[in-house]
Formats: C-alpha cells, sequence, structure tokens
DNA sequence: GCAAAAGTGTTAGGTGTACACCCATGA
DNA sequence: TCATGGGTGTACACCTAACACTTTTGC
C-alpha cells in the first residue's frame, strides 16, 4: 500500500435517471431520507463501497431505487467544490441512465419517496444537483443528435410519432414529422409490424421494433446520421 | 457534519497537457519518481487537498510541473476502478489542459524529470492513463471541430500554414489548404499582420493575430461553425 | 532559373429544411 | 360527416469537398 499519506475523501455518485411516459420526459427524484437537507428534493445518490468501481457503484445504485438490472450508465462527470455538499467535503461523481419507465416497479417509488417528476417543473433541487442535470441533458443531446438514442427510453414495440416526441422532449423543440420520418427510414434500422397503436389515434400508428443487429452493423462501419443539428 | 461512517477514498487528479510546436502535437510525460511503478512513464499527477476543489487542484498540479498560470482546463472524467492503480485503491478525475509551448518553463522539466512526447510516439504509459489520453483527445477533437480552438496551443502572433497544421496534428488527417482558409475568412475573427514569418519558406507566411473581441462575440450568438466534419 | 512553400476561387453534389395535402377511423 | 391524428414527397438554399495554378524569394 502506498499514498498512506494522502488525504481522503467522502465520495458518493449520483444518478440522473430518465424516463419517457406521455410524450414528456421525467426523471426520478427522491425527498432526501436523512439529513442534512432531509425532506428536500434529490436526485438518486448513494457511496461507493471499497470493493466497487464507481462504474458499479452507479449500477447498483440505480438497481436499489428502480429494481431494474441491465441498465446502462454513462458518467456524466465529477463535482469536487469544496462546498458543494452542505454535509462534509463529498466529491460526486454523477451517472446519467435512461429507463424503460413501462419495467420500472413502481412499488419502489413509495419505499424510497421516489417519483417521476415532468423534466419541465423539476424546480431546484439540493445542493449542485440542478447543475449535474443539465450537465447530463447536455450529454444525452449531443449523443442523441447523432444516433437514434432512446431505444432504452421506449417500450421494445412503439409508434413514430412516439420516437419523434421522444427527440422533440429532449430538445424542447418542435421537429417536422417528414424530415424525421425521412431521416429515420434513411437509417432503416426500424422494422414495422403489422399491428397498430390504436389509443392515440382512430386511425392508428403502426408499431415499430428496433433492429438491434443492423444498428449495430452501422455503427462498426463508423457510421453516424445527424439527426437533429444542435452544434 | 454527517456521512461519516462512509468509506473514504485516496483522490487523485492527473493532467493531460497538451502543446504544440513543429507542427506536432506533443504530450508532456514525467517519470513517477515514486513507487509504485517508480520510473515509468507517467502524465502528470497530484493529490488534492482538502480545502481545494478538484479544478483547483488540478490548476495546481498542472502550474507545478509547467510554471504556467491562467491555464484553462477542462474536466475528461472520473476513473474509479477497483484496481486502476497498483498503490491502493484510488478514484483519479482526469482534466486536460492546451498550453502554449513558448511560454513554457523549460526549466521545470529537469526538475520534474518531464519531456514532451511526440502524441504520435506515446507508448505505454502508468495504469489506465493511456485511456485518459484517448478520452481527452476526443473530448478535444469535439472542440475543436465547432471552434477554433488551439489559440491556447499557438503562439500570439501565428500563420495560417501553423493553424492548418495544429488542425491536421488534432485529427491526423490532412485538410485542403483552400477549404480551411475559407473557413477561417469566413469566421472573421483573426487580424492579418503586415510582418511574415520566414523561417518555414522562402516566400514567408504573414503572422495573424486572434481577434477576442470578436470571437466572443460571436460565442455569445450562440455561433457556431462546423471547421470539420467528424461525427 | 529553380525549388519550396504561400496564397488564391470555383463548381458540383449532397444535405438540411421548409412546406401541404390525403388517409383511416371512431364517434 | 367530421374531427383527429397518421402518413407521405418535393424543391430550394446552403454547405461540404474536390480541385490547379500563380506568386514570392533564397539559393
Amino acid at each position: 500500500m502506498y499514498y498512506q499519506q494522502e488525504a481522503k475523501f467522502i465520495v458518493a455518485v449520483d444518478g440522473i435517471i430518465l424516463g419517457f411516459r406521455n410524450n414528456e420526459l421525467y426523471v426520478l427524484i427522491t425527498k432526501r431520507i436523512f439529513e442534512p437537507l432531509k425532506g428536500k428534493r434529490s436526485l438518486m445518490g448513494g457511496f461507493p463501497r471499497i470493493h466497487e468501481s464507481l462504474d458499479e457503484a452507479a449500477v447498483r445504485v440505480i438497481h436499489e431505487y428502480t429494481g431494474l438490472k441491465n441498465i446502462r450508465i454513462e458518467q456524466v462527470g465529477a463535482y469536487g467544490d469544496i462546498d458543494r455538499d452542505l454535509g462534509s467535503r463529498v466529491i460526486s461523481v454523477a451517472y446519467y441512465a435512461l429507463i424503460n419507465m413501462e419495467q420500472y416497479d413502481d412499488k419502489l417509488n413509495r419505499s424510497h419517496h421516489a417519483e417521476w417528476v415532468n423534466i419541465k417543473n423539476i424546480g431546484k433541487l439540493v445542493l449542485d444537483h440542478n447543475r449535474m442535470l443539465k450537465d447530463a441533458l447536455k450529454i444525452i443531446r449531443r449523443r442523441a443528435a447523432t444516433r437514434p438514442i432512446g431505444f432504452d427510453l421506449l417500450p421494445q414495440k412503439f409508434t413514430l410519432p412516439q420516437f419523434q416526441a421522444l427527440y422533440e422532449a429532449i430538445y424542447q423543440t418542435a421537429i417536422d414529422k417528414r424530415n424525421f420520418r425521412n431521416r429515420i427510414q434513411q437509417m432503416d434500422i426500424l422494422e414495422k409490424l403489422d399491428e397498430k397503436d390504436k389509443l392515440n389515434s382512430k386511425k392508428g400508428a403502426y408499431y415499430y421494433i428496433f433492429n438491434k443487429k443492423k444498428y449495430d452493423m452501422l455503427l462498426e462501419q463508423g457510421y453516424s446520421v445527424s439527426f437533429i443539428h444542435i452544434f
């Protein structure tokens, strides 16, 4: 063992957990059950264990709050301002995860005092959590601009109006229907089903599923479509 | 004080310090002067102090190694695999900095066993430092694609061939002279001087300086030019 | 005069974006 | 029959990328 003379820090992981329902983006927000700031609205957080990597800790924490396994996470960054946490000097590493709200176990809401909050109505969160959320969204938007993100966010079968609504929610902007569908079609990674969703319209919208094999092939070839022009 | 029962971690900061000279990109690499892995090639690293933010620690560490003040840093990310450091469980936060090699104090090289290594010839670095470097380059490329990065890397007066060479070094690709210049001209953020650099050619290339005021104005307007198409 | 690097414009093809109407169905 | 949301194609402007020759000057 080396470095024994160095200062040690409390390290936390915080999770920005996003879901999509009724054409709106939601963030999983909890009420802190411990001091300081007990009762205030906060992202899902936890502390890595000594035998866990940061990524593993993030996956575990998100699992504890959502009951979901096999989630993909991506790191947002490390937050290390001195007074960012009122409780102590804490360095926090933020991760985001996109999850399918249909698979989410709603029972966990109650046990964790968690709720899905529409991303438009997120108020003040504790500490620097608003900044974390903002940073996560930036990364998600960048990602979504070049690849068809959100297969994690959508149910397995989804309609094109749904898919488009997801993009509109991510960018908070209206997208032309025809342009959106043209681009999707170009990519050729969706499979149209014979089945229709008749909940949202009388005519009904065809369901699609995602052809993962084709998508992975395209990625390997370094493929990228610019979905939305944001840069 | 709260969270006292949580595990504490040794936290490090590592710096990817990039410079540009003779049309090539260089990384500042040191030989570790402490165990473990003493004598092996490594990025510049250090440990944040209790009263320092992570950003401050990164600035301080880079200052210690380069003598430079007023450097801009950007976080690359946190690295938290369990066995990433042989010495102990260490979580490291990486930062990159682009510096002007002309202003760099060469005396520090010797006192820190540091040397500038051409980015093409970086061999194996200790621990996960190769991955950090790769991640930093990804961020730098993304940044350079949409804004005229590298005013930090270039001397105050620079020529267009130099500026282009910088982009070629960042992307490791050849760029058409006329296209590059057209784009630069469109941005209208350079000022041509009457003076010429005659070191690299008989004809001589005009020096330019960067018009920061115009650049900042453009940034405020949410301006972005796609310099190079990489996505 | 000649080698070596600097400097300079145009064009064709592709991509982004704006845009309007018909279709299917339940009520 | 009508109101509602689903589905479809094109034209124009702009941007990207390809491309070749002249200029200057030290040797």
